[in-house]
DNA sequence: CAGAGCTCCTGAATGC
DNA sequence: TGCATTCAGGAGCTCT
C-alpha cells in the first residue's frame, strides 16, 4: 500500500516523462474509483506539464490550465508505459503524452482517486491538512501542542491527517516501535521530550523509506514497473507473536482504531 | 469539538 | 479442489 515514500518514489519516478511535455489526451476507463473521476480530464487536450509536486499523499501534476491531483489509495499504482502498451484489468485512467509515453494508473480495490481543480489554494481537500511531517513546522513543540487536548490512543494521533500528513500504518507502527512508545499510550501523557523523540524518529523513518525506494508490498510497482523495495526488513509490522528484535518478547498484535498494530509490550511504555 | 464507527472495493487468506 | 466467508486498508464522512 503506498504510504507517503511511495508517493514521494513515484513522483520522482514519473517526472522525467511528464515534465515539458504535452498531453495529448486523458483516457478514463472506469470512472467510479472513491470518487467519481473528474469529468475534466477528458476534456484536457495539448496541454503542457509544467511541475510535479506531492502535498500528503495527494499527487498532483501542474498543467497550463489547473491542477490534476491524484491519489493511489491502497492498491494503485502508476507506470510509464508506450501507447500501444496492452491495458490490464484495473488500469483506470490513462494520461497520455506527446512522447510516446503515457502515465498508467492501475488499482484493483479503487481507492484511489483522479481529481482536478483551477484553485490548489482552496482545494476543498486540501483545507484542513496538517504539515508534512519532513518540514520544520513538524516539530516536537508542535506536537505536544496538538496533543494537549487529545485523548486518543497515540497510534491514532499521530495517524491524523490534520494533525501531519503521510504517516501510514506500516510507518506509524515503526516509529512508534523504534522510539519505545506504546501505541495505546494517551497522546496527551506525551513529555516534551518524547514528543520530540517521536518526531525525528517518523522523520527518520520516512526519510530512511523515500531514499531506498518505499516499500515492497504486494500492490506497489515503481513507475518503470518493478516492484518497490524496502531494504531496512519492517521491525514490528507484521511480526505477530515473533521474537521482538530489542528483547525477545512475543509481539503483540492488537485494533487500534480500526486499524492492525503491532507492539512489544515490554519495550514499548504507555 | 473530539472521537468512534462507517464506507468505498477486490484479492488474498482462511474455513469447511 | 472448490466454493463461501472473512479481512485488510486510506482517509473523508456521518453520527454521537
Amino acid at each position: 500500500m503506498p504510504e507517503l515514500p511511495e508517493v514521494e518514489t513515484a513522483k520522482n519516478g514519473i517526472e522525467p516523462y511528464l515534465k515539458g511535455f504535452i498531453i495529448e489526451r486523458i483516457v478514463v476507463r472506469q470512472p467510479k474509483l472513491r470518487w467519481q473521476v473528474s469529468e475534466k480530464l477528458s476534456e484536457i487536450s495539448q496541454q503542457k506539464v509544467t511541475a510535479l509536486s506531492r502535498r500528503a499523499k495527494y499527487l498532483i501534476i501542474h498543467i497550463e490550465q489547473g491542477y490534476i491531483i491524484g491519489h493511489l489509495g491502497m492498491s494503485g499504482s502508476v507506470r510509464i508505459v508506450p501507447h500501444d502498451s496492452p491495458v490490464d484489468k484495473h488500469d483506470h485512467v490513462d494520461i497520455v503524452m506527446n512522447n510516446g509515453k503515457l502515465l498508467r494508473y492501475n488499482d484493483p480495490r479503487r481507492f484511489g482517486a483522479w481529481l482536478w481543480t483551477d484553485n490548489l489554494a482552496q482545494f476543498p481537500l486540501f483545507a484542513k491538512l496538517g504539515p508534512e511531517p519532513l518540514s520544520d513546522e513538524f516539530n516536537g513543540a508542535y506536537l505536544f501542542e496538538k496533543s494537549r487536548k487529545k485523548t486518543t490512543a497515540l497510534k491514532t494521533f499521530i495517524m491524523d491527517n490534520n494533525i501531519a500528513v503521510g504517516v501510514g500504518n506500516i510507518y506509524a507502527n515503526e516509529s512508534l516501535f523504534l522510539c519505545g512508545l506504546h501505541p495505546l499510550k494517551i497522546a496527551n501523557t506525551l513529555t516534551l521530550t518524547q514528543c520530540e523523540l517521536l518526531v525525528d524518529t517518523i522523520k527518520q523513518v520516512l526519510s530512511t523509506a523515500i531514499a531506498q525506494g518505499g516499500t515492497t508490498l504486494k500492490d506497489f510497482l515503481q513507475p518503470d514497473g518493478r516492484p518497490g523495495y524496502f531494504a531496512q526488513e519492517l521491525l514490528v509490522y507484521g511480526r505477530k507473536a515473533q521474537p521482538c528484535l530489542k528483547c525477545g518478547y512475543p509481539i503483540e498484535s492488537l485494533v487500534i482504531g480500526q486499524r492492525n498494530s503491532f507492539c512489544c509490550p515490554h519495550c514499548q511504555i504507555r
